[in-house]
DNA sequence: TGATGTTGACGAAGTCCTTCGTAGATTGCC
DNA sequence: GGCAATCTACGAAGGACTTCGTCAACATCA
């Protein structure tokens, strides 16, 4: 029985499976459980007992027709991202982005394209906020 | 028991706890207590359990000596936000710290002096860079 | 010094997260 | 059709998170 609510708060592990999916686009069970066997000890079981969690919750949609079942993201990965900010802001940044902005830039080296892109997006923010 | 490990990643209670602690430098359970109150139905005995176990995490440390308990945070706000984004990092985001200041700059209007001070920022890294 | 209110320690219950083991269903091939 | 391999469902166990209830320790002040 699906949830009504979106759920957009994936946990730990429904990260790194979505993870895998939001690349791949669609993927089986076996897909998933082969691109994280590389980086993890995990079990085939394990992976499909997720999968069949995350679309109870909203998080993933599955075609039953297809043979071995095909799972997508059910949102897009970008809505996903926004949640989990949001919840770490009003977690532990008392809702400020700029705090949050700033510290991720001093914690790890950006490339030279990320500041680029960064501060065309600065840029476009003043203009549209010029109204 | 205190443990060894700082515990970098308080949950999502521990974090109401702490963002307090964090505005008034010390607190008692009782100031924690009422603080909280005001926005959520809580226990004061849930609140001291939460303090006790955050001290043998090693998230807070306390004063013994003195009758009401004072607690402070053991690590700095800062130090404790770069745990959490580092973790949201690696879950989410693949550890591109540009995409999530994208995000997070596209999810909500930041104010103009934030929009500069970030600027600035990235004017020092990129100086920082050019070695 | 004893009644009263505050503070602290402990334990426990309920829920959620994570992980599998087992066993049933489906598919492909001979 | 029958067998082997794969895929899916179900249930359960262990641990972490959250929340309290209870009771003991302590302070206060009349």
């Amino acid at each position: 029985m699906a949830s009504k609510e979106p759920a957009l708060r994936p946990t730990e592990a429904e990260c790194k499976i979505l993870d895998v999916i939001w690349n791949k686009k669609t993927a089986t069970v076996r897909d998933v459980f082969e691109d994280l066997s590389q980086r993890q000890t995990i079990g085939h079981t394990t992976v499909l007992k997720f999968m069949q969690i995350m679309t109870d919750k909203g998080l993933l949609v599955r075609d039953t027709a297809v043979r071995p079942q095909v799972y997508r993201a059910a949102r897009p990965k970008q809505e996903t991202q926004q949640g989990l900010l949001r919840s770490l802001l009003d977690r532990a940044f008392r809702g400020s982005p700029g705090d949050l902005v700033l510290q991720a830039l001093t914690m790890q080296r950006s490339s030279p394209e990320e500041i680029d892109e960064i501060r065309k997006l600065l840029d476009e923010m003043e203009a549209g906020s010029h109204k």
